[in-house]
DNA sequence: CCGTATCCAACAGGATACTG
DNA sequence: CAGTATCCTGTTGGATACGG
């Protein structure tokens, strides 16, 4: 039973789509991190919920995880060449929600029910 | 309480990553449709689902809706301005997704760890 | 034709505690 | 340090039926 997608975008979605995919992705972009710099970078995400991701991005081959046999721990996280292809769309995403933000910066509730 | 992104991307992530709204705004750049047709177009959304997204879209600024008050009822959706300038990241995230699918295509378990 | 209303299932995500 | 394990909550999405 394979993914069925209406379109291309939801299977970029898919990929992209996690709570904390995207900004992990974004980090990784120009910086090989370690577990303990991503939980540094993005606290409000748990211990769980990164790994989760992070697992997931890594299943799809967007990651790629090293471990260090070494003691302390050590496990670096580094962008593949195939996630490298996503950057120009986390650029275009990235633009695009800087303008959304700005808007919506000075306008928060802009739900005026017409009731 | 206002929504807080970690990052812009999430932001935009926050307007398109609903289950339709990335194909309704698809069929919609290039085209004013009514609900029957979105519905034709894509019949795994349920009424209430294609509605509620909808709405969502609307009330972001992303479509506009027009009731004419005819009977039966017609009502067209049609993208914004505001709408358009998603053109590019969704054009970005289609080519991306289509690669993505051509790749799970024909490789559907592809975890390959290069250890 | 264009939706709403209800109810329900599934899953993503979160809190907290613990381990190699 | 880098995770797991458990349990729990909230949101998202789905099925079905009905209404203007």
């Amino acid at each position: 039973m394979q993914k069925e997608f209406n379109c291309p975008v939801e299977a970029t979605l898919s990929i992209i789509g996690g709570k904390y995919k995207a900004i992990i992705l974004w980090h990784l972009l120009d910086a090989t991190l370690r577990f303990s710099e991503l939980r540094r970078l993005i606290p409000s995400a748990t211990p769980k919920m990164l790994t989760q991701q992070l697992r997931d991005l890594e299943h799809e081959g967007i990651i790629s995880r090293k471990v260090y046999p070494v003691v302390p721990p050590k496990t670096e996280y580094t962008i593949t060449s195939y996630g490298e292809s996503m950057r120009g769309i986390l650029v275009e995403m990235c633009s695009w929600g800087k303008e959304y933000m700005s808007n919506n910066d000075s306008d928060e509730s802009d739900n005026k029910e017409t009731v």
